[in-house]
Formats: structure tokens, sequence, C-alpha cells
DNA sequence: TATTGTTATACTCTATAACTATA
DNA sequence: TATAGTTATAGAGTATAACAATA
């Protein structure tokens, strides 16, 4: 089943992509720009809520801060730290890009009712919970590495 | 929601990427072996049900060719078209490659109990269709590009 | 010594266009 | 002319190791 939801998955991306070059922001960027709306991250704590690596993080986020969408800034607590937060512009910037992403969801979720969608989404969020990916403060060990 | 779909979709690729290795597999190789289960398809076919490019599919049949798990014939109907099978070998490979998927989507979806993950399964299947993903002997034209 | 962010690099995936052979 | 497969290539995403700064 995990291969279903992998080429959905890349499906979903391709159409948000495409939904979104207009806007000049990329999918991983959106999700990014949507985790720090409840509040700062560090570089890790982001890195690990988007699943992806820190140190792929750091292009991500330099081009955010290019544009003016997030800032980083050391945390006074522990200076090794990077605390990522978002501006004004960024936050004016996602609400454009989320209300596209809707639009994108809106469309691939077609084929299923609204019930049926809230259904998928607790179905998914309880994976995810599962895999600790969404809840951004929660480091685990993998020891896998694989 | 697709963004956490697409999240999902690439943890599960990299559980499948994990325990695939050392039976020397990829998932995208194992994701065209199971479509070719219920019989040959030609390329075009294939590349719409995984949801790839032709183009890109190609380097993947070689490969595959290479190791004996698939043929590529002629169709003596149209003799442009590829008609790609699967050999005893590659069944074999299959069996082997398919157990070891079942265990990481076991691992994976452990959060959710059986009836949920049939549901689950009916509602990725749903969105599929009105993508026209999954079933494989059906073109769309996108027109769109994108 | 361990951790955070960074850099660099290699590898895979994806997207696109152009080519060939057949129709 | 259009289609199936192929080739080549550029771009995006991913994985890994090593490094500097800080703890």
């Amino acid at each position: 089943m995990g291969f279903l939801l992998a080429q959905l998955g890349r499906a979903a991306t391709r159409g948000y992509r495409c939904a979104l070059m207009p806007i000049g922001v990329k999918p991983r960027e959106t999700a990014a720009l949507m985790r720090l709306q409840d509040g700062p991250l560090s570089q890790q704590e982001l890195g690990t809520a988007l699943d992806m690596d820190p140190s792929n993080l750091v292009a991500l986020l330099n081009d955010l801060e290019a544009r003016g969408f997030a800032v980083r800034s050391r945390d006074p607590q522990d200076r090794r730290r990077h605390l990522v937060g978002m501006t004004d512009q960024g936050r004016a910037a996602l609400d454009e890009v989320v209300a596209a992403a809707a639009d994108v969801d809106d469309e691939f979720f077609s084929a299923l009712t609204q019930e049926e969608r809230e259904l998928l989404h607790e179905l998914l969020v309880k994976i995810g919970e599962s895999t600790e990916i969404p809840p951004p403060v929660e480091v685990a060990e993998a020891e896998d590495g694989c």
C-alpha cells in the first residue's frame, strides 16, 4: 500500500508545484512556511517536522531568507541553534500560497466527499504521529540508519 | 493535505528502499514488477500506471531486463510497441520482494487497525482512479503540461 | 565529547526536448 | 503526420561525510 501512497504523494506534489510556480514558491517551501506559522523552530526541529535532513534545509532557508519570508536568529539560550521564524512578508505570501494549495487539494481529492477527506486526514495524521513526523518538537533516534 | 500525503509517501519509499536494498531491488522496480503481474503491458501503459515518464522508464527496464526479471518483445500488431512481460525469475524475485514490502507496510501502518488500513486503501484507490493513475490500461491527455 | 548548523559531494528522481522506427 | 520507444541533459530531491562554532 505504501507504493500507492508514494505515487499519490508525488502526484500531489506535482500539482502543487504546478499551481505554486506562478507565485514563485516551491512545495517544500510552502510546507516549511506552514510549519513556521505556529512559532519559531530550530532548524533541527523544522528538519524533522518536514522529514528532511538539516543539511538540505540550509539552501531552502537561505532562499526563504533571501526573499524576506523567513529569518534566522541565534537562540540566546543555546548559541548553536538558529531559531527560524517567519516575517510578515512570509505570512502574506503564505496566505496566497495556502489558497492556491487548497485549490489543488480540492481538485486532487475531488473523488472524496468531505467526510471521506476528513477521515483520510485522520488516518494520515495517525500514521504520521506513529512515525514521529508531524509533531514538530520531538526527536526520534533512528539507530537504523539504513 | 497533499503535503502530508507526499511526506508520508516519501517516508514509505524510504522504508521500502531500506528493506529492499539487501534483495537488490529498488522500490520503483518493485512497483513495476507488481504491475506486470497481471500480464504484459506496453511501456506507455506501464509508464502511466507507475506515473512516470516513458523516457525514465527505459533505464529501469534495461536494468530489470539485464537481471532477467523482465523481457521486452515487439508487439506483432504494432511493431512500434514493446510489450513488457515478466520472467519466471522475475516472478520469483517478486515473491521475495513483496514479502519484504509487506513487512514494511506492516510497520509503517502499525498505528492503524486492519479495518482502518482497508479503509485507507479504499480511499487512496478512489483518489488514484480519479487522477487516472492505478488502472493500467487507460491513457489520459493532460493538455496542461505544467 | 556531543550537538547545531554548514559545506561539499554523489546519487537518485524528475522533466524536457530531440531523435528513430514504425504507423 | 502521429505515436512508441530511445537518448541526452538539466534540474530537483536525497543521502553522507566532514567541518566550525558552541555546549
